[in-house]
This record gives C-alpha cells, structure tokens and sequence, in this order.
DNA sequence: TCAAGATTTTGAATCGATTCAATATGGCGG
DNA sequence: CCGCCATATTGAATCGATTCAAAATCTTGA
C-alpha cells in the first residue's frame, strides 16, 4: 500500500504502550484499563490504523475460517452450471450460519489448479469431483488440509467422501414412469467422454461409462426388469451435458418410427434442454411426452411446466460437508445418502394409443 | 494439523543446509546446485513435507492473488440472484485468465459484515453495492485495501466505483415501446423500501427511491415524455424484487378497468416473474402484452419467449474492475458504461383495437 | 599459484500480529 | 505503614516463510 503502511508497532510506540497491551486494545479490549484503551484508540484512528492485519493474526492463529470449493472447471462453473450452484447456495446456507468464508477455487489445467489449491487461504476443502476426480483429490491431499468429496466416481475408500445413492434415484425415476404406463422410453445419458455421444449400446455402459451416470444407468435398468423390460429395448441417447450435443439427441429420438412416450433424463440441466426443444417442435409436456430429470435443482421447480424430478438432498450434503471440514472429523467410509422422487408437472399417463 | 507438523526449518536442519537454501529449492530452485537440490527435496518427502506453506509465504510477500467480492447479503445470493451470478461469471471469466481467486464475502448484519470484510485474505474488494451501499463501503474504506464499487447508488465522487448509464437505458427501453406504438403502459420498479410497494406516486420517486430505480425511471419518462405522454400516465407498481411482491404488482396491474398493453421492467429478474405470471393467466407475449426488461441476465436469453431487455456489459465491467483491484489503479471519476438495448421475442406492436 | 569474477550458501532481519510468563501498579485489610 | 492479592502492562518469543548482504566456494585466465 502506501509508503508509510500503518502497523500494531507503530501504534503501541505512538501511544507509548507495549506491542502486547496495543494488541489486547483490539483483540481482548476488556482486559486492558479503559483510559489506555481510549488512548490507543485515539493514536490508532489519527495514524490512519484499521485494526490489526488479518495476514499477521493469521500466521499466529493458523485458521482462516474460511473453506474452499474447488472443481476441475473453470470459475464461472460455479455461478452458471444449474448443479453446482444448487450445490454452492446450499454450502453457502451453512457458511452463512457458521460465519464461514467461501473461496472457490478451480481452473482448467492441471498446473494452474494445483497452483491454486496450494495457494487457496482455506481451513479446509470440498471438492466437486464431476471429472477429472482423482487428479483433484490427490492434488488435494498434497496439501494436508481436510477435504471431503462430492460426487466422487472413485471407488478408493480411503478418499472421505459424500455420495448419493444413484442406483436408487434412478429405480425410483423409471419406476414412477412405469408406474404411469409407460412401456416406450429413451434415456438421456450424461458424461464427457466423447466417444459416448449418440446412440450407446448397454454394453459399453459398465466398461466405458463414468460412474454417476453408470450407476443411475444400472437404477433405470432394475425398474425397467421389474417390468419386463430388457435394456436393449430403451434406447440410450449419449449428450456431453449441454445444450447442442442433447438437441442432436432429441433429434435422432423423434425422428424414429416409434419415438418414446418417455424421457428419462440424468440431469435436469438435459432434461430442461429437451424441453425446451419439445416445446419448440409443438411437442406437449407431458400430454405427448412425459420426462422425468436427476439432481433436482431450482430450475426444475420453476419450469414450465415444473419438472418431475429426483431431488439430491443438497442441504444435508452442504451441512455434512461443511462441518466435516470445520471439525475435522472426516466420515470414515463413503456414505450414499438417499434421493427423492419429486413428482411434479412433466408427467402424466401416456396417451391411449 | 499433526503434533509434529514439519516446517521448513525442520526440513533444513535435517538436510544439513541453512534456510535460506532451503527456501530457494522450493521458491528458486534454479539458485540451488542440483546436488544440494535434490538432497533437500530428498528430505522433504522423508519427512512429509507438503512445499512451503502459504501463510507464511504470505506474511512475507503481502499478496494473496484473490479478490474479494462482497455484499450485503446473504452468501447464496451470490449463487442464485441472477443479477449477481451474471456478474460473477463475468468476473470468473477474468479471474480466470490472469489466475485469480475469488473470495465471496458477504453477511446479513452489519457486525458480522465487517468481520468477514477485515478477516477476508484478498487484494482488494468489488463491492455489490445493491443495497447498505453505504456500510458496505465504510467498513471496506477501513481495510485499507483497494475496492471499487458496483451499481453504487451513492453521490459520492471519492468513492471508486464502475456505473451504467441507467437513465440512457431507461429511455432505450421505453423508446423501443412506443417506437412500437403502444401507448397504455405499465412500470414495474425494483427496490428494498417497505414503503414503495404498491402502487406509488410518480412526485414519491425522486425523494424516496434508491438511485438505480430512480435513475430508471427517468430514463422511462424521458422517452415518454419525446412522445407527449405524461408521467401520471403509467402506473407505477413497486415491488420488492421478489416473486410475491411481482405478481401481487401484477394482479393489480391487470384487474384495472384498461390494462397496459406493454410492460416496462426495472429487472429481467422482476420480469421473468411478470412473464410467467402472464403465461399462468393465459396472456400470450407479446401478442397480448409485451415487455422489456433490465440487466441482460443470461436467463433472459433463454425464457419463452426470449426476452427482450436492456443489457449491462459485464464483461466489460468485470474486466474493468478485476484490472482495477489487481493493478491498483482505482479510476477517479464515477465512469458510466453504455448499455444495449437487445430485441427479442417478448415485444411485439399491440393488437389493433 | 594467485587474483578476479562467478556461483552457492549462509545467517539474520523481516513481514504483522498474538501469547504468556514476568513484572508493575493499585487497592485493601490489618 | 506493610504485605498481600488482583489487575494491568511489559517484553520477548513465536508463527513459517522470504530476502538479501555478506561469506564461502568454485572457475577461470594470466
């Protein structure tokens, strides 16, 4: 800052105190005697003081009270991706209680990011492992500071981590279709591996797929036995998880002899894409087609019309999370918390053929 | 952490070199001969030790390499206000690409506030300045650390702060409307005043409004008036920038005897709410009602139909003050961006009568 | 072989606070 | 007036690194 950058020192000569009582002026007031404490007060605000320097009280004190929240994304991940701020409102809920500080840190290549992860001025991480999962946990690890993480595809069970139990999410979607009379469904997958655009065989699932969308794969796939329904019977539409990749999807679903009845999609964020193109090719949600997403995000609760949805249980991730970091008390195994059906407007029977 | 958290003294006295060299391996490796290099790197991992830790190297260096975003509210408003998440994208963007952190700080009370703002590890500030404008501020003048502040409602000229040219853009709006031809018009203000809800007097504008909607509304009126149609003409509702205070705006609006033809909104925010307000009623835009936003949100973009508003250039104003905080050159005037008017679907003439 | 110059390494100061044992001061009872 | 106890204040150590002038070591050329 200025040349004459104002310091503790500084003040406690000024006002002809020890360094020791100038701190306590500040930072324990009542145990100084109040005619001195006015006097340094006094000094403090002519010499311009604004309080003690964080970085100072830090090094001693050795908490930051603030957590970090890294992904391997870019920044604006954090504020544009439906998911991930559903994720951060809620983290920010607990933050806000527990007068905790937020820094997301991300970045793109791998160098930048471990830069930024040992240089983020956190107590402690919560990592959104979408993709690139292992490289951010180990990166993490590094640097000796609880962490916990979310959404994790590794089945290492030394790693804390807090899951949900996406098997069950996705029974629980295609059951409630089922349910409905629904027998010709397609499914919308997720992921970022390109070779898994377009139509997927069953087969490559297990081998090639990443393990949230497997696994909400496998949940689809025990309804749909429940009823009889073999997997080669319900197509499978790859999308990289935006908007073109699950146009072109949609596409090639209408454009069959037989077009489903029912979507079920792995994420809300592809589900509202889809129903955004139904509604542009007159498409009626869900007199024509039914859809039912996965995450259950705001958005979906505000869509119109309102989507039908499996709900993450965001807040209770958030506080688990949250004060697993401030306590470091890390949970021991990976724990799979459960998710719920919201059954809203992009439902119905299918029409009577 | 551990009882016997390894410091870089430790690694240097183990290593048999002195800490000055031992710092170098880390900081300045090509200093330090390769054999002295490796030995010390050697004992580093031995020990466990994670690379020099960031709180000390701070204390020393005096810069974190993050910014600070705050507001006076609460931290998920940075996540789901879409005013807010537009301009965080924007500054992530930025952040991005010079490798930045960011830091969100916020609370509800001032006290909590002011410690978050003193104990926040930052370069500097951007300051949301929606609302306690004022406090938010002081308390950050305090710091001693560059900020500039955002859609400040403030006079103050020493105070660094990027504006927008709210009066140009409401005349831009309006001006669009009546280019159009519809002359029975509607305004939906945005503010925190319990006071201005409701219907409310155009002479209550200037003394009790914040500025930006003040500043709004001048704009409104001023294309108004280069059509001879006086202020008194078109409603004010107020509302809180809120879905309830919105459609009870509405309800009023509509159950007139001559409802407006067109809609001129203060936010997109406000009127995405108007919007599906109309769409639940079963009034089609812009056949039946046409409206205009404000801010330009991304959200606007993607409604049904599209939006039509006034857009802010967050780019521009993220790049300008991410450049401002980090170079410290804080601009000396009170500068007022353009904004762009940006047709889309929701305006249309209004059906012959 | 030696001086000059180049390269490494050292050691101590520094960043800005907090902490705590030791000391000073004040009040009070005897 | 003294001793005791409670309260206030001091001074130095500490947190964990970086920095830089000075010292040590190594090269090089004469």
């Amino acid at each position: 800052m200025g040349k004459g950058h104002v310091r503790l020192a500084d003040v406690a000569k000024a006002a002809g105190v020890s360094q020791g009582t100038a701190s306590n002026v500040f930072s324990r007031p009542d145990v100084v005697r109040e005619e001195v404490r006015e006097r340094v007060l006094n000094v403090a605000r002519e010499l311009g003081y604004g309080g003690p320097d964080i970085k100072g009280r830090l090094l001693r004190a050795g908490r930051v009270n603030a957590i970090g929240v890294a992904a391997v994304e870019p920044l604006t991940y954090f504020f544009d991706d439906p998911w991930a701020r559903s994720l951060m409102t809620a983290i920010g809920e607990v933050c806000d209680a527990s007068g905790t500080g937020i820094a997301v840190v991300s970045a793109m290549n791998e160098e930048r990011l471990a830069w930024n992860i040992n240089s983020a001025l956190v107590d402690g991480f919560i990592l959104l492992c979408v993709e690139g999962g292992e490289r951010l946990v180990e990166l993490t690890r590094q640097r000796q500071l609880p962490f916990i993480a979310l959404a994790l595809g590794i089945e290492d069970e030394t790693i804390p981590a807090i899951g949900i139990d996406n098997v069950a999410g996705g029974t629980a979607a295609a059951r409630h279709l089922l349910e409905l009379g629904h027998r010709d469904m397609a499914i919308l997958s997720i992921g970022d591996v390109d070779g898994l655009v377009g139509l997927v065989a069953p087969e490559r699932v297990d081998p090639e797929m990443e393990a949230t969308p497997r696994d909400r794969m496998h949940g689809y796939w025990q309804a749909l036995a429940e009823y009889g329904i073999p997997c080669e019977a319900v197509p499978i539409q790859g999308t990289l998880h935006d908007r073109p990749s699950t146009i072109t999807a949609m596409e090639t679903l209408f454009s069959s002899a037989n077009p489903p009845t029912a979507i079920l999609a792995m994420s809300d964020k592809v589900a509202l894409f889809a129903m955004q193109w139904l509604a542009e090719r007159g498409l009626k949600v869900p007199e024509d087609v039914s859809i039912v997403g996965f995450d259950g995000v705001p958005e979906a609760a505000t869509s119109l019309p309102r989507l039908t949805t499996v709900a993450q249980p965001f807040a209770e991730i958030a506080r688990r999370s949250v004060t697993a970091i401030l306590e470091n008390v890390l949970p021991e195994d990976h724990e799979a918390l459960d998710l719920e059906l919201v059954v809203r407007d992009s439902t119905a029977p299918p029409r009577p053929r």
